[in-house]
DNA sequence: CGAATGTTTGAGAGACGTCAACCGGTGTGG
DNA sequence: CCACACCGGTTGACGTCTCTCAAACATTCG
């Protein structure tokens, strides 16, 4: 049911940040906004990543910053013995270690691996420091979106905490949602879902044979349409009246 | 089990910063090493504080910033309909809209009650922020708490979707143990924990009742011991090894 | 002394986990 | 071009961890 990204030659992201549409909806959007070529002289790197691949060890002091312009990551948690939790998913228009951006020398405490191929800009992060300080309002989305991090993590809690596995898959189908609709990456009330349900099983706390049999009885109930990688929401009040459901 | 601590009728806290034992501890500990009495003019009050008061609402945007002295807070996340979750406890020395203090006009994305009898030094946010400012050094501690409270949060997350409740419990214990040895609150390898298991469950996402019989095998197996409101842990490293099992 | 709060324990139930098998699609190599 | 492995989705049978509901008991407090 998942469709991988499929790898072209060369990468997608604009040569010119003038020219991305994402650019208005990442945590520099005041520095895009204001002088856009700025942005790409500060750019250190466009990065290609294949799936499954580690980009950021917890304990690790990053010294760079990553946006992402395609594909999927997660971060998570390593518990050992092949196990691991994962906290949350990074999508298009994140900043892959926007937590740590300003705790400079604090290590990281949480990992960062790819899900499917992945396409991310990359700036030195002292750079990336300096550039968002220039002016107040270029930190003010950095409040923002850290601060709606803090809240899907703190949600997550929640849900593993007191909800059935039925909340909290619509629960989390509705941050998804509303995260594309920021980002106006919705298409025909849908979105990209390029995870398997194992690794969505991971996230929610339950097992994949138990992901599996909720996602039919959701199908059947017509909560949500999932097809070739994308997740469609028909009627997104009756998902999140789901989602209210401990 | 559990001992409430019992109200006197003056506060607790000392008059001057000089003389409290936990500044060297809090998040402002760089002002307090090099000028106590200028934090004690920052101080703008002590509060006392009873049992299960809501001190910040979810949504809200504190203009106070409060140290804790005494007693126990959590931070939680409301469900509605009476049901809620706790994301993680506020013990001495800790500041309790930490997350929120260099995120100014960001709203709160938990809300705060006490779980015992509490004294608070509070601070208006904006001096709070202008103090802590102005050396490069005095910013130091506030990264490394910020980082350790994600890193609990993070670490609940990762028990709640992987751990057994015993695995759970240890983990919890193992955390609060090392947080009271940082503030050097430590007494005979215990530390006071005032908390009901009720509470404690909800913290841990499992019900009061298993809370109860998987606490009396961990007493059994000698791993803690729990009394009059104590909480000691006589061998360190089995417990450790019992919280790192799934 | 009664009310309230917290602890302890029991019996029964259910949500979810575990393990295993099967199936379709896809990639790969001979 | 086919055989084969591999991955992800799907389904079944069965087990169990944990929940629910309930009651008894202890302790504190007004």
């Amino acid at each position: 049911m998942s469709v991988r990204n499929r790898p072209s030659n060369k990468a997608d992201a604009p040569l010119s940040c003038r020219d991305c549409a994402l650019g208005p909806r990442t945590v520099y959007r005041g520095v895009h906004r204001q002088s856009p070529d700025h942005l790409t002289a500060a750019r250190s790197c466009i990065n290609r990543l294949k799936p499954h691949r580690i980009v950021f060890h917890r304990g690790e002091v990053p010294d760079k910053v990553f946006t992402v312009y395609k594909g999927w990551l997660c971060r998570y948690r390593d518990l050992g013995r092949g196990r691991y939790q994962i906290l949350n998913f990074i999508i298009p228009g994140d900043t892959i270690t926007l937590s740590s951006m300003f705790m400079p020398g604090q290590p990281l405490s949480f990992s960062v691996k790819t899900l499917t191929d992945v396409e991310v800009c990359g700036f030195s992060a002292d750079t990336f420091r300096s550039m968002l300080s220039q002016k107040a309002e270029y930190l003010q989305p950095y409040h923002q979106d850290l601060s709606g991090y803090l809240d899907t993590v703190t949600t997550r809690l929640a849900d593993l905490g007191q909800r059935s596995a039925k909340g909290r898959m619509a629960q989390l189908f509705v941050e998804l949602y509303r995260r594309h609709q920021k980002r106006q990456l919705l298409r025909d009330g849908g979105f990209p879902f390029p995870i398997s349900q194992e690794i969505l099983a991971n996230a929610l706390g339950i097992t994949k044979s138990y992901v599996n049999r909720t996602l039919s009885t959701m199908r059947d109930e017509e909560l949500i349409l999932l097809e070739d990688g994308k997740l469609t929401v028909p009627d997104l009040p009756a998902l999140e009246k789901c989602a209210s459901i401990y």
